[in-house]
RNA sequence: GGGCGCUUAGCUCAGCGGUAGAGCACUACCUUGACAUGGUAGGGGUCAGAGGUUCAAUCCCUCUAGCGCCCACCA
């Protein structure tokens, strides 16, 4: 099992705390099962994230930019971040207890993760799937590189600002600059377009377009209208003058084109829009093509490094435009465009209008499509056996609803982007020659000696210039200059499973750990790394990187909002650990991880899950005080009292039940097995009823016998709690180890309990009988308002043989828990004697003047009702022909039984109400 | 627009064809010699609504309402 390699600058959140708590749950599990668990760990580089970090640093301490500084210095700079931050985040899984193999720790930047990615990049690009193109690529302005579609969220902007040229204002520029200036987005801007004749001309004639970024408009090359609307037949063909600019574009019929959007009518801008980039394509022999344009030297640099202005004409007198717009952010452009627009009378009216605008997830800035060059890997190609595997089952999903998720997108999958304009990450294996080449290999040595090989062959080189040259660094370095770019951090992350493992040598590791049985991950990663590890896994070694993706929920705060430092409702997991140690942490994450989409944390239940530790912390003290040291040799087939054999029994039930769940990665129902049986049986029952035996004066074999089933239930215990709370049980192991026989292990390596006693159905018999018996006392005690410390006498009437054994054989229990003063036997009960059903057995309880008669009778009256209702509902469907003729045989027989059971102890309830009466 | 999911006790959530569960909260009682971070007892649910399938529906199907998430969407 691979961790998912947290950000090594990062800090513990409660989404790492789920993560791993399962992970290590599922680590030791089958590492006391006997497997040889590697789980492996690591840490990401976190491009983005850590470079913006520091850069934010160098800011706050008004040092000098990254830019400033340069490369090298930089980097060296994040690189001292790294080590005075790196690390934390390793300690913090630590003191979670997370049980990976540290020895083997792994960081995406390390040398040999690197020359996986520089090997894994080559052979890629050698078999085509990795290519440089000029596409429109999500630029993100703030951070001054291009970003994956995947790292785009959409936000919903809208604006306030409204104008109409038809109401005769005119247009308040300082009111929509102040509106602009809190939001840029969010309006919709209709502007005229000139419609011009065949020489050129204009007419009186307009198409509006509507726009939502009206300084794109200087990039127009065509208006696209829908082929069949009827509004704008006459004008397909025709031409109309940009404004502003004065170039003449064409209006062309594309089905892009959508009559109920805007004005029906769109303007096309192929470099700034990626829809329109599309309909640039399409129609090029149109005159749509001014795509090409990008490189001309009309380029106007905004400070933003946006190139709006790529359109542009340099053959056009714009002074004045350039002078309104150059060298400004654009949305300053925006407002002058529209300004000028409403100057010209070309500005029809704006509106506010909703509408999801692209953002960075890292910046928050608003993203702008631009057209770059870029490396993309061939995602589509690689997909497809990616699906295949997941189709076929060979990788599966728990729960396995992702794979529809997993389906969708990888059916869809565009060109993954992987080229980044950050300094901080693993550099592009390219070095590019004076005359244009490109060379892609693994090392600089590689990419020179290609560079110059090819040179001689394209005679771009001298044979003697290039011998001249293999001897002189400083010549090749002047002559290959590399591709200054990083690649995108899932590009590593994506190698994880493999590159850990020792890729691209054939280590002993690989074989023995790849593929890797489970990855356990959150959703909202299934497309960043998911989906990315599979393509790459399956490319590179043929095989699937695992077999299972146990997908998890996101952890929220208790109201179920998404944790954000801005909101300030994050719950801190070291806190937690603090002030309610590790293992209550694990324990309720364990127990909440339920399959669904999210987990909202409280503190309440970890604190809840801390009492439950110190109440097994107790169970142990009172076990050692009372002498319960591991036996020798101790065999639970061999043990007769039925406490023993019950609670025992009761163990092996709940170990069956909690491997079951772990292994099918449920990881609540485990938690709520071992729960349930630590406290509810094991504390509740058996210690209690095991007092008796312990501190009063059994005989020295029960007592012995009693001892060392308690010390080998609690072994248990601290073996099936172990996955999830380890800091305890190895504690109370290693404890309970300094008597008795030696332990040959430490908990960690167990075994887990496997060898246990099956359920003995006499003991169950027994055992049940009495603590249904105290459970009535107590219960009609507490109703009848009897005060629990009254000692009063039982009466069992009409006992069989079995039943009067057995409550002679554990009256010290009964009188002990029950508060009974001593246990009678007779042929009918008392006068004037509240009378309880234990399992068909008639006790009787004369509580002489205590009792409120009336109450008695209400009690009985209620208790006869629910059976009754009881008795109403079985009956109905036992003379239901059809439920008879169609039911399975086990499910009648079970609704007679059933009846028989209600039926008996409605007519004891009843005998015992009519006798209340005649009183 | 496409997809996924949720609606069960006051709260947070399990369950998912045949007796509705947990934790917390609540009520009453209990300083019993492991544990008040505890013990005992108890109250509380027409399982969102409407149809359908079935001998039988909280559970399967359809629809409705409300809530949430993901993907696409800058006219």
């Amino acid at each position: 099992m691979v961790i998912p390699p947290p950000n090594v600058t990062g800090n513990l959140h409660m989404g790492h705390a789920l993560n791993n708590t399962l992970q290590d749950i599922l680590a030791r599990y089958w590492r006391m099962n006997g497997r040889d668990v590697l789980w492996q760990p690591g840490t990401d580089h976190a491009g983005i994230a850590t470079q913006m970090v520091v850069e934010r640093k160098l800011a706050e301490a008004q040092e000098p930019d990254r830019r400033t500084i340069g490369r090298e210095a930089f980097l060296k700079r994040v690189w001292a971040w790294k080590a005075e931050s790196g690390g934390a985040i390793v300690q913090q899984l630590k003191r979670l207890g997370a049980s990976c193999d540290w020895s083997r720790e792994r960081f995406t930047l390390d040398e040999g993760l690197s020359r996986a990615v520089a090997r894994a990049f080559v052979q890629l690009h050698r078999a085509g799937l990795i290519y440089k193109d000029k596409r429109l690529v999500n630029w993100d302005p703030k951070l001054q590189t291009a970003i994956a579609d995947l790292e785009v969220i959409q936000v919903e902007c809208k604006g306030s600002f409204k104008w109409s040229r038809d109401e005769g204002a005119p247009l308040n520029e300082a009111a929509l600059a102040k509106v602009l200036a809190r939001n840029p987005n969010g309006h919709l801007y209709y502007f005229d377009y000139p419609v011009v004749d065949s020489a050129g001309e204009e007419t009186d004639e307009r198409v509006t377009v509507a726009t939502t970024r009206p300084e794109t408009m200087l990039g127009d090359t065509a208006v696209a209208v829908h082929p069949d609307d009827e509004r704008y037949q006459q004008l397909i063909g025709r031409r109309v003058r940009l404004p502003l600019v004065g170039r003449l574009i064409r209006i062309v019929a594309d089905e892009y084109s959508d009559p109920e959007k805007g004005t029906g009518a769109v303007k096309i801008t192929p470099a700034h829009d990626f829809n329109d980039f599309e309909v640039g394509k399409r129609h090029t022999a149109e005159g749509a093509r001014q795509i090409n344009v990008l490189d001309a030297e009309a380029r106007v640099a905004l400070k933003d490094n946006l190139a709006f202005f790529d359109g542009l004409e340099s053959d056009h007198d714009h002074d004045r435009l350039i002078a309104a717009v150059d060298g400004q952010d654009r949305f300053v452009a925006r407002l002058r465009i529209v300004e000028l627009m409403a100057l010209a009378g070309l500005l029809a009216k704006i509106e506010p209008h909703a509408h999801m605008v692209p953002h960075g997830d890292r910046s928050n800035a608003v993203i702008e499509p631009w057209l770059t060059d870029q490396w993309y890997v061939a995602a589509k190609t690689l997909a497809q056996p990616a699906l295949a595997a997941v189709r076929d089952g060979e990788t599966q999903f728990v729960p396995k609803n992702w794979e529809k998720t997993y389906f969708e997108w990888l059916e869809n999958i565009q060109p993954w982007c992987v080229s980044r304009q950050l300094w901080w990450g693993h550099q592009i294996p390219a070095w590019y020659s004076p005359w244009g080449a490109c060379y892609v290999e693994e090392t600089e040595e590689a990419a020179f000696a290609a560079g110059l090989a090819d040179g001689v062959e394209r005679g771009a080189l001298g044979q003697d210039e290039a011998r001249a040259l293999t001897s002189d660094p400083e010549g090749l370095a002047r002559t290959f200059k590399r591709d200054e770019d990083v690649l995108d951090t899932w590009f590593s992350s994506a190698l994880w499973p493999f590159s850990t493992l020792g890729w691209p040598d054939e280590t002993a590791e690989l074989k023995r750990y790849y593929p890797t049985d489970v990855l356990v991950t959150g959703f909202d990663i299934i497309f960043f790394w998911v989906a990315r590890m599979m393509m790459m896994g399956l490319h590179f070694t043929k095989e699937i990187p695992f077999r299972d993706v146990y997908v998890h929920a996101l952890v929220r705060d208790e109201r179920g909002a998404k944790m954000s430092k801005s909101k300030g409702n994050v719950i801190d997991p070291i806190d937690l650990i603090d002030r309610f140690g590790a293992d209550a942490l694990r324990f309720t994450l364990a127990a909440m991880a339920a399959q669904g989409r999210d987990i909202k944390i409280s503190e309440a239940r970890v604190e809840g899950y801390r009492n439950f530790a110190t109440k097994l912390w107790n169970a142990s003290r009172f076990a050692e005080i009372n002498g319960c040291v591991r036996a020798v040799g101790f065999d639970p087939a061999l043990t007769r009292a039925p406490l023993n054999r019950w609670v025992l029994g009761e163990a092996a039930k709940a170990a069956a039940e909690t491997a079951g769940a772990i292994e099918s990665y449920r990881f609540n129902d485990a938690a709520a097995a071992v729960y349930r049986f630590v406290w509810s049986v094991f504390c509740d029952w058996c210690l209690e009823l095991a007092k008796p035996v312990l501190q009063g004066g059994a005989d020295p074999a029960a007592k012995a016998e009693t001892r060392a089933t308690i010390a080998y239930v609690l072994d248990t215990i601290y073996a099936l709690l172990h996955p999830f709370m380890p800091f305890l049980t190895e504690e109370l192991w290693a404890i309970k180890g300094e008597a008795g026989p030696p332990r040959s292990a430490p908990l960690a390596l167990g075994p887990w309990p496997k060898e246990g006693l099956e359920l003995d159905a006499n003991a169950e018999a027994e055992v049940g009988w009495v603590v249904d018996l105290i459970g009535e006392i107590r219960s009609v005690k507490s109703e009848m308002g009897v005060p629990p410390a009254t000692a009063t006498p039982i009466i069992l009437v009409a006992p069989s043989e079995g039943v009067a054994r057995g409550a002679s054989a554990w009256s010290d229990s009964i009188k002990r828990l029950a508060r009974v003063e001593r246990i009678e036997t007779a042929d009918a009960a008392p006068e004037g004697a509240l009378q309880l059903l234990v399992r068909d057995q008639v006790v009787a309880l004369p509580l002489g003047g205590i009792v409120d008669l009336a109450a008695e009778r209400a009690r009985l009256d209620k208790e006869i009702d629910k059976v009754q209702v009881e008795i109403d509902k079985v009956e109905t469907k036992l003379s239901n022909e059809d439920f008879l003729a169609r039911a399975p045989d086990e499910v009648i027989a079970e609704h007679e039984e059933r009846r028989e059971a209600f039926q008996e102890r409605l007519a004891k309830l009843a005998h015992a109400r009519g006798r209340l009466d005649r009183l």
